[in-house]
DNA sequence: AGGTCGACGTTTTTT
DNA sequence: ACGTCGACCT
């Protein structure tokens, strides 16, 4: 070990000793396991940069993150210190260290190897709605009634087998009785997106992780290239994700990942929390490094989510500690119901702006479900508060914008019946239901293409005039888009993608068909928002020069909030999964009520209880000086107004740190008011703790009867076995169970 | 063919 | 509350 008596590189500078270590040690296996605020994206920008300085060709390192927000970010970073812009435009080879997600990685690691893994290049990526309408395909095709399967739940079950890598194949053969059932679904799902040249987000993790077992080529000469592996979030990585990551570095053994078990929150998604936690014992010559000391939040704030995560019991114990200032307390609204709320929130941001001076953009806003925003937004609108929504993939699930994206992927990969059907007929041009089903079963008859069928309409049996006219019509279309698009043989010029969206959105009848629906150009109308789409397109053609019309389609698959910078004077809104990673001076986190946060779907299985803890615990933790909570006394969803109980995190917190402020909606106000978020929980502990004893009679609300088998005292995590007599042996939190004594 | 109206499920979180 | 889907009308 070197000594600090040698003279320190510029790039250790302002380090502490465990951040040096993370930097410095590039050879072998190495865990960071990175508090909240612990300096780690600083770690890991000067640990590529310091890899390069001693040396090792920057072509050689992947670092792998976990959103394209944050691959962008650090791709700046490492850019700034090491003085030179990166080039990477999105192809597997280049010089410079590739930064991306796993999801691009292995887009890029498809397409360099497409032909030996049978893949045809111009593939489509189906996005979730896409996704759920070759489910419904599947699901009709299997003559399985969609009430006993809904699409969205298929299409849950298909992702979940994907990202655990198993194949249609494998799952025929599991067990269980609903696998067995569902087999077929999953095969002719599969099917049907091969037939479509299409994949979906978990085939593009899928199906390189089979690729790297199938095809050892591929995979030594992809480890052959990267020599040194970083994965960031690596308590988010699922198993497919794990088998790549490993699967590259068996040779080299130089993986660094970097992690924090507290803040493990995609579970529901596949994530796998075991990866971080048994990295020691998948390489037992690990270097473990632990940063704990917090650069970021006040002593107050780091108190308050120290004291919530120590809660959850399946956890390694972890210290954080900071040296900042002592701070102020939070603060926590009392609020009638959401509009009350979101007004009292408005109102504290509005002061702290006016009388504290804090930038606007210097404040942000988290709820658990973005249903909750709307109200938010209405208050914050009505008093005049700019605010700016870090919306993920709204934007590219408008209906115009899917329908402009729809024609670019039939002119990219025609084979993608998915998207033709989507505009075959929109606008409208006289080919209905009828005439689609008309056209498909003459494809299939003489093993077409539906859009071949376009082009010689004429021939459909029983096929209307204007139907095939138009039919005829729109096949001519295609044809010389694709010409202009650089993509049949007779390529002229490519075109500029921006220019290839303008000339479609005109002549494909889209923009007059939006012209008409809503009044000229609306603010947030379909006219702007395709305008929008425009604008960006012409950015990308800036920033990838050579890139093309496939490339912009596979990039925009990916890509979910469209670079939104919070960097204009505005408050951000967002949900609480997509607050990880950041941090602001103020912030604000609405709803802690039972049932919002912790979410409802808690009470039916509680073993997801600790990973809401660990979202409320990542929300605390991205304040840095002011953290306001808020929870109302009921709340409209859905419809519905229904009474909130105060959430249990609450009075998990240090009550001494936290000022409690009641609303003067609330009404009454007296004394007894201000401590009624405390009381309420209590009342529904007292309720809920009923003195449980092995072998005790006790009643389930859907379980029904059953004996208690084991009782684990955990203060608010107490857990209860009992053995029902129909639904079995079952683990529950007692808080939440809803038990009663039988007799 | 294409648009309008009511019933219905639905969404917790995102690549 | 919202959007999607199917039945029904123009």
């Amino acid at each position: 070990m070197r000594t600090d008596v040698e003279e320190q590189s510029p790039i250790l500078e302002g380090l502490n000793p465990p951040q040096q270590q993370a930097v410095r040690q590039i050879d072998g296996p190495v865990l960071v396991i990175a508090g909240a605020g612990s300096g780690k994206t600083r770690v890991i920008t000067r640990r590529v940069a310091w890899m390069i300085d001693q040396g090792i060709p920057p072509w050689s390192i992947l670092a792998i993150t976990f959103t394209n927000k944050a691959a962008g970010e650090m791709r700046n970073r490492v850019a700034t210190a090491m003085g030179r812009p990166l080039r990477d435009f999105g192809r597997l080879v280049h010089d410079s260290p590739t930064i991306c997600t796993f999801h691009s990685l292995c887009l890029r690691i498809l397409k360099h190897y497409a032909e030996t893994i049978g893949l045809q290049r111009n593939f489509s990526i189906l996005d979730v709605s896409d996704q759920q309408k070759v489910v419904k395909l599947a699901l009709e095709a299997c003559k399985i009634d969609p009430k006993r399967y809904s699409p969205s739940h298929s299409h849950a079950m298909i992702s979940a087998a994907k990202n655990k890598l198993i194949t249609p194949e494998m799952y025929a053969q599991a067990a269980g009785f609903v696998e067995k059932q569902f087999a077929p679904v999953y095969a002719k799902y599969q099917q049907l997106l091969r037939q479509n040249n299409a994949v979906d987000f978990d085939d593009l993790l899928m199906m390189t992780a089979l690729a790297f077992r199938k095809h050892k080529a591929i995979l030594d000469e992809l480890s052959e290239r990267f020599q040194y592996l970083l994965i960031d979030e690596y308590q988010d990585t699922n198993h497919a994700q794990y088998i790549i990551a490993h699967a590259l570095v068996m040779k080299h053994r130089n993986i660094c990942v970097v992690g924090d078990p507290d803040q493990s929150i995609y579970a529901w998604r596949g994530a796998d929390i075991r990866n971080i936690l048994d990295f020691e014992q998948d390489y037992s010559d690990a270097v473990v490094v632990r940063l704990e000391q917090n650069y970021r939040s006040s002593k107050r704030i780091l108190d308050i989510a120290s004291q919530l995560i120590k809660r959850n019991v399946d956890r390694k114990d972890k210290t954080l500690w900071t040296q900042n200032d002592e701070g102020e307390k939070a603060k926590l609204l009392l609020c009638a119901d959401e509009r009350d709320e979101a007004q009292q929130v408005t109102q504290q941001l509005k002061s702290l702006h006016e009388q504290q001076k804090i930038n606007w953009n210097q404040m942000a806003l988290f709820y658990r479900i973005n249903a909750m925003s709307r109200v938010m937004e209405d208050a914050l609108r009505r008093s005049g508060v700019p605010y700016e929504i870090a919306r993920g993939v709204e934007f590219y699930n408008r209906k115009e914008i899917k329908d402009v994206l729809a024609y670019l992927r039939v002119i990219v990969n025609p084979l993608d019946e998915v998207s033709l059907e989507r505009i075959i007929n929109t606008p409208t041009r006289g080919i209905g239901d009828n005439s689609i089903r008309l056209m498909q079963a003459h494809a299939t008859a003489n093993q077409l293409a539906l859009i071949d069928v376009l082009g010689r309409a004429l021939e459909v049996q029983g096929l209307s005039k204007k139907a095939s006219a138009s039919a005829a019509n729109l096949a001519k279309l295609f044809a010389r888009w694709r010409g202009l698009a650089g993509i049949t043989q007779t390529a002229e010029l490519a075109t500029s993608v921006q220019a290839i969206i303008e000339m479609v959105v005109r002549e494909s009848g889209l923009e007059d068909h939006y012209r008409k629906e809503s009044e000229e150009d609306i603010e947030g109308g379909p006219i702007e928002n395709i305008n929008e789409l425009i604008n960006s397109a012409a950015e990308f053609d800036d920033e990838n020069p050579e890139a093309n019309l496939e490339t912009y389609l596979h990039q925009v698959s990916l890509v979910s909030d469209a670079d939104h910078r919070g960097s204009e004077g505005a408050i951000t809104l967002m949900t609480l999964h997509a607050a990880k990673g950041l941090e602001f001076p103020v912030v604000a986190i609405i709803g802690l009520e039972e049932g919002i946060l912790p979410h409802e779907r808690v009470k039916e299985d509680p073993s997801q209880l600790e990973e809401e803890r660990r979202l409320c615990f990542v929300g605390v933790t991205r304040a840095q000086q002011q953290l306001i909570l808020s929870r109302a006394q009921s709340r409209a969803y859905r419809g519905m107004v229904q009474r909130q109980m105060a959430s249990p995190f609450l009075k998990e917190m240090p009550q001494g740190q936290i000022e409690v402020i009641s609303s003067p909606g609330l009404g009454g106000g007296s004394g007894e008011r201000l401590s009624s978020w405390h009381r309420d929980s209590e009342e529904s502990q007292v309720q809920a703790e009923p003195k449980l004893k092995r072998g005790q009679r006790v009643q389930h609300p859907t379980f029904g009867q059953g004996t208690v088998a084991d009782v684990t005292a955990m203060g608010p995590n107490t857990r209860v076995v009992i053995d029902f007599a129909k639904a079995g042996r079952k683990t529950l939190i007692l808080e939440y169970a809803r038990l009663t004594v039988v007799g």
